[in-house]
DNA sequence: GCTTCAAGTAAGGAGACCTGACTAGAAGGA
DNA sequence: TCCTTCTAGTCAGGTCTCCTTACTTGAAGC
């Protein structure tokens, strides 16, 4: 605790409390101020004074209409554009996408490139430069294991290897928040404060994000949810990988860890019992090791087998209720996006 | 956020911040105090008179010692005795203790009493009276699964069922935090600030808790960790539930689902690899879902049988150290006294 | 009995907040 | 046209916190 107390910390904590204010309004008085954050009149427009002065309010020149009272007209505030942006970026198999956001959370420039995997570095390079913007923090959803340390791309064994090693932070610069998509995706599922749940990722690839008192769990190097090789019901029964069943059951592409979705959807009932009872063992272990409120289920096939796998989780000593995810175009982008605003604005609020 | 900022604010932090420093360091002059928050000598000597007034501090009569310099005595001051107690409960098979502690972790008091399973309740109200005092908040260890939300202990199939239905918090009064005693015992193994750990509980019971950027995981209903049912390869390589392993082995005790310690201890080799097989199925799940930074393995049999697991989990693609638990006396209820006194603290500090 | 030296205390000042009264300035109505 | 009404914003006065600096207190050493 470094919280020496002086009339410094109060008067930063009353700039922050009328900067957050205004990221939620987008635009107040002074008055609107006062009254939004139960601070009085004149401390909320000395705090704006001193706020103007270093560059993070400005006046936008707007004045309250006179369609709201009578009353003499007041000038609205607003965040100053040189607050500055940040970048929410996604490394997918379709390619790599860039985004500029502001503190309000809007989109401000965006930019998007197919990307074969071994180009990705270039194109993530390329994009960055056409948003531009210097932007203050970078978030980076990518379809591969992160270390969490380093915030490099690593390789698992038996995990479909996208783009190799990758360093996203010297790419961009600057403090770079990087992790998978699956955690991505669990975060824009997120709906209240101190949630708990498991999301279980299914597409081509296998993940799950564990979300435990309202923050995602990556652990200690960032592998948390890498659930290829979770021990589970195999289709004889046999303690089995969960990756290998798949393999078991054909349904890996040829040449690759890859699962093939198509077949996997258009495959008999006993196939899709077995893919049950193979997910309910994972759903299992979530839920001894994690005990997750409920289970979300994503990606590119999961939702489409929700029967067999509730069927089967049904039969488990303990389960969870199973849900499909509700965020299904683009979350593991809509995570990175909140969670660059949500960084943004903590840094504008803290530091200025 | 309901920090309206104000002075007050700051006050209160001074006061937090002298209070915090006679928890260290016991007793201390208005100038240590001083030096040792970094507060101003007049800001520390009314921070001092205040909290007297408060009765939360008292002047110990004694005076600095001579040999210290030759300038003026000072007066030490400590925390005054009202500032109360918190109570550390455990309640297992062998009986049922309570200790009181005070604000610097010293046990005052302590009482000790063996309960057979229907007469937990009796036991307790028995040791909490004589323990006395009226303690400020209680903690609870139990060795039974532990109802997140309601602080109950409750019964899941297969687990040896201690207690039966108990509702600690109604018998003890107060604000209780009642937890099972594997997440206590990992709270006493707990080295350092944002560790991540896999604590597996190996007794008559089996166990497990996850610690997570330092903090115990409960999950949602505090059932987290709770892996009888955790599917593990069996003796004969299929899929088995964790504890069924015991039972295919006939290691668990008659009429119970308790496992027989002693016999697991002197069983064959063949048997310790198939159990070594079984834990490292544990580990692999624990590995896959939460990543832990190591393995802690304690209970009556786990650190015995180190050597079987730790080959199994060498031959898991992806591992983790396994280490024996350091913490062998009482651990859990080490881990119930350090949650006690910490909570009593922040009483202290926050409230008075 | 004088000197030394650290503990503790005034005194004075800066800065942050608040309340309540005041000014500024536009719209509405007689 | 002029007065009233009403709201935005500011000023004045007061409280409360902390800090720095200088002073007093009181025991130990010489």
């Amino acid at each position: 605790m470094d919280t020496r107390p002086s009339l410094d910390l109060v008067r930063s904590l009353t700039d922050e409390h009328v900067l957050r204010a205004l990221m939620r309004h987008r635009r107040l008085t002074r008055a609107e101020l006062a009254a939004e954050t139960g601070i009085s009149k004149p401390t909320a427009g000395e705090s704006v004074r001193r706020l103007t002065e270093r560059g993070l309010v400005a006046d936008t020149g707007e004045r309250t209409p006179g369609g709201r009272g009578r009353g003499r007209v007041g000038s609205y505030y607003s965040l100053a554009a040189g607050v500055g942006t940040a970048l929410a970026v996604s490394i997918a198999p379709e390619g790599v996408v860039a985004e500029c956001l502001d503190a309000y959370g809007d989109t401000v420039r965006r930019a998007e490139r197919p990307a074969r995997p071994e180009h990705v570095a270039e194109a993530l390079r390329e994009v960055a430069a056409e948003v531009g913007g210097q932007p203050r923090l970078a978030v980076v959803s990518a379809a591969d294991p992160v270390d969490r340390a380093t915030g490099r791309l690593v390789h698992l064994p038996d995990s479909p290897f996208l783009v190799g090693e990758l360093d996203p932070a010297t790419i961009l610069g600057g403090p770079v928040l990087v992790d998978n998509d699956v955690n991505w995706a669990a975060r824009a599922e997120r709906v209240s404060q101190g949630d708990d749940f498991a999301y279980l990722f299914l597409g081509a690839g296998l993940g799950c994000a564990i979300v435990g008192d309202g923050e995602i769990r990556r652990g200690r190097s960032g592998l948390a949810g890498e659930i290829a090789h979770l021990l589970t019901a195999g289709p004889d029964g046999r303690a089995t990988p969960f990756i290998e069943v798949f393999a078991q059951l054909g349904l890996r592409r040829p040449g690759s860890t890859a699962i093939d979705v198509e077949r996997l959807l258009a495959a008999a009932e006993s196939t899709r019992d077995a893919i049950g009872r193979a997910v309910a063992g994972v759903v299992a272990a979530a839920v001894t090791l994690a005990d997750p409120g409920r289970v979300i289920v994503g990606g590119s096939w999961g939702p489409g087998l929700l029967p067999d796998i509730r069927a089967a989780v049904g039969e488990l000593p303990r389960g969870a209720p199973v849900e499909p995810a509700t965020v299904t175009d683009q979350p593991s982008m809509a995570g990175a996006r909140a969670e660059a605003v949500s960084r943004l604005r903590a840094l504008i609020a803290q530091t200025g």
